[in-house]
Parts: C-alpha cells; sequence; structure tokens
DNA sequence: TGAAGTATGTGCGGTGTCGTACAGAGAATT
DNA sequence: AATTCTCTGTACGACACCGCACATACTTCA
C-alpha cells in the first residue's frame, strides 16, 4: 500500500507521469525520519534522495565558529538531495529533520541513472547551477553573521576572481547596493582596508595590493564558495592573482 | 573569429564538446555589456542566456521599498538565465552588468530545444530547483533587511505549508538555530506575536491561531517564495489553512 | 517526593549598523 | 574660471541585536 499511494502524498513524485513512476516505484524504501535525524552533513557524498511526505527538512549552513543558519525549508513539495542530479554528489549544507514524519527515499545511484543518458551540456550546466546556488547559500549566511568589513572583503575577492587585473571599476555607493548596507558603512570598511595597505582607492577605481591580506580579512565564505567552485567546475579553475 | 575562439572564453562553454559547439556556437551573438545595463527585471520572461567573457553581472533582488541585496555574482565562470533550463522562465531577481565587457548571447528558444528532447522527470525536479533556489535567495534577502519579528513570521508560514494541523512542534532555541539569532530573541519576538493572540505556545508546542494576521505581520519574502514556488509548481499548491 | 533537566522570561551593558546631516575634494560642464 | 555634479569623509543619536547572567516554571525520572 506504501508502495503504490504513499509516495504520492510527496507533490513532487504525484506530478510525474506513470511510466516515470512505475520504474521509480518499486525502488522507493518508505523511513521515518525523527526529529533532528541528520540526513546528510556538509561534504557527505549523497546516499540517497529523499522524498518527505509529512515531514520537514532545514538545510542549514553551520559555520566554523559552530554558528549557523538555515539556507531553506523541504517539504513534500520537494525533495532533498538535489546535488545528486545536479552532478555534484555533495552540498556544504547539512540536511536536518526539523519536523518529525515520514518520507520515501531513492538509491543515489537509482537518481543518477535517470540522468546518464542525457547530454553533456545539460551536466555542465547543472554543476555550474550548483556552483552558483552555494554561492546564494553563503550569501544568506554571510548576511547573517558577518561584519560589513568581512563581506567587503569576500565581495571585492568574488569580484577579482572574474576580472583581469587587480582594478575594480566601482563606486562605494554601487558597492553598498550590492551589500544591501549603506555607503558610508562601506566607506568605513574601505577607509580600513586602505589604512592597512590592503587596497587603495580613488573615486571609483580600487586597486587590490594585498590579496593575501585581503582572504585573511574575509569570513570564511569567500573560501567555502571559492573551493566548491573549484570542486564543481574544475575547467574554470580561476587563477588567484598577486 | 569572434564565433570560434571567442565564446571560449567562457569557460563553460569551453567545457563543452565540439559536437555541441557546433550546435551553439553559429546561433551566439556578441554583445558588449555597459556598466549597469540590466539584463532582465524581476518576473521578465528571459529572452537571451548570456554567456559572459570578460564582464561580471550580478543578479540582485529588490525590495518593495526600493532596498537592495546581491545574490549572487557570475562571470566568465557561468551563465546569466538558468531559470530559461530550469523551466521557469523567469526569476524573482534582476541581472544587473557590474562590470563591462563583452559577452555572448543565445536566443532563448535555441536553449531550450536543448532541452526539451529529455524526460518529464527531469524538467520536474528542475522546477522544483529553481523554487528551491529562490527560496535560498529570500533567505539571503531577509537576513539582510528584516527584523527577528519578521524572519519568525516568515519561517512560522513556510513551516505550516509544509504540515497538516496549525501547531508545531519546535522549540524556541531550535528556531533560533534555525534563524542564525539568539534563543532570547526569539522568546521576544514569539512573546509579542503571543501577545497579539496570533499565536500560542508552550513549551515546544506552537499554535497558529490567527494565520491571516501572521501573514501581515510578515516581511514581503514570504509571500514572494510562495508565489514562486505556486507558480514552479502548481501540481503543489499547498492550500492555505485557518 | 525530591532532584535533575528542559523550556521560557527578563534584565543590562556593549556594539554594529542605521538614518540623517553636512563638509570637502575631484571631475565634468559651461 | 566658475558652476555643478559626483564621490568620499565624518559625526551623532537611535535602535536592534548580541552576550551573558540568572530567575522561573514545567517535565521527567530516580
Amino acid at each position: 500500500m506504501h508502495h503504490l499511494k504513499g509516495p504520492q502524498q510527496n507533490h513532487l513524485l504525484a506530478a510525474l507521469p506513470v511510466d516515470v513512476n512505475e520504474r521509480l516505484y518499486p525502488h522507493m524504501e518508505f523511513v521515518e525520519l525523527p526529529l533532528g535525524k541528520v540526513l546528510y552533513e556538509s561534504g557527505d557524498t549523497l546516499r540517497y534522495v529523499y522524498f518527505p511526505t509529512n515531514s520537514i527538512v532545514s538545510l542549514l549552513y553551520v559555520m566554523e565558529s559552530g554558528a549557523s543558519a538555515e539556507i531553506s525549508v523541504v517539504g513534500k513539495e520537494g525533495l532533498i538531495g538535489v546535488a545528486l542530479f545536479m552532478g555534484g554528489d555533495s552540498t556544504t549544507s547539512r540536511a536536518i529533520v526539523q519536523s518529525a514524519g515520514q518520507a520515501y527515499r531513492l538509491l543515489a545511484q537509482r537518481m543518477k541513472d535517470e540522468f546518464n543518458r542525457h547530454g553533456v551540456l545539460l551536466h555542465t550546466l547543472l554543476r555550474y547551477t550548483q556552483a552558483l546556488i552555494t554561492q546564494m547559500a553563503q550569501t544568506a549566511v554571510c548576511n547573517r553573521h558577518h561584519s560589513i568589513d568581512q563581506q567587503l572583503c569576500r565581495w571585492l575577492l568574488l569580484s577579482l576572481d572574474r576580472l583581469e587585473g587587480n582594478e575594480l571599476v566601482m563606486t562605494q555607493e554601487l558597492i553598498a547596493n550590492m551589500l544591501g548596507v549603506r555607503r558610508e558603512g562601506v566607506t568605513d570598511a574601505a577607509g580600513r582596508l586602505q589604512r592597512l595597505g590592503v587596497i587603495e582607492y580613488h573615486r571609483g577605481h580600487i586597486q587590490v595590493l594585498n590579496r593575501a591580506k585581503l582572504e585573511s580579512l574575509s569570513c570564511e565564505c569567500y573560501a567555502v564558495v571559492r573551493k566548491e567552485s573549484d570542486r564543481l567546475l574544475p575547467w574554470a579553475k580561476n587563477t588567484a592573482k598577486v
């Protein structure tokens, strides 16, 4: 009974046509998810994808300090383990049961088999998408926990990785819009970085003089995003500059 | 010359095999991206996917108040317009050029053609992934701009949408971990909601008494996520309760 | 019944960011 | 050369949230 009607309680599974259902359902396993259970840890290779029915799972990022921030919530509308079909096999977040209940799960390999017939373009784009998702998640974490000074460092580094030289053409006003803070806050932070000899700026032009120092002043968020991008997009390793 | 070597400056395109290149490159268009140019607005149907070479594009969410927060940055490692192959055709964010430069673009329909041979499972999962991405992006925005009170409302609503009744089994300590704030902050906020008659709680059990009021006290983030989920996952419309 | 553990309430000083206002200095325009 | 505009620097009170300490009340279990 579970194997026919049960999985349909998950809206995602219910939306699939019968032929897909017939391929997948025989391999689905019914599981109880107790409160607090960790489905996967940051960095773990995913062993299953989970389709919740009446349970809720949180995706959260745990910082080096131990502080954490929820990135998103998943219930019967979705699944846990997008990294699997994205092609990354793991994420930088932890999945933890927020509300006890039931779910169905599918072995990782089964899921991957469904995708492996598809083309290279698909897989390439999906891997990139996962890198993008990591960046978004880390932005959320950073907004919650880090100072403007740290966020400015992160932001400068992310931009630098995408440019040729060491100069950014960007006013403090615009940076403030990006970070979602006051322009004056950026002025303060940038002033401090300049006094430390890390950057030098003048009316919309920012030169990075000491990239190593900039990295050390940044929060962990830059390194997390960078490392994950290098992992997921090995063909695009942005060589560090200076 | 541009049509053969140029696009390869984008790492994503460079990573694709020759047969895909041969299909795509003839349709690629070289474009200049001046600083501040808006590639698409929130809600716009995407007309192109952009592959930056030496330009940088920011994805940012603009709030009703006009305040904004950058969700992520895209350069030559990626592309602008993941919503297109995700199946959503539009996003809740704006894409704006952060650093002037060049890019190659491809008509939306060309991109979709590449994917339309693939199965329903794929499309379903990708649409869900886009909904998840929206939630992450909104979490980032919310962390930047809204009070604990507002965030608690958003969080309660997101959880409620995934449960049957009106009761949440959840301590304030755990909610604090999810939101990335102090437990005392949640106690204060929850106390205020209780005094307003919106919720009632007792040692790990939270009853929502007035959902409409809860929605009005929440920031726009809940509605944005909810609306976008309904749009992307029409099969999963979580009927509002109470 | 008593003790230990868990969940919530409250107070207080510290600090990071905000909102606002205004000043100065370089660039662009006339 | 004078004016206007843009970008950056500085100051100050307000406030939200933090870290910490401790009190209270309910629950569990010996």
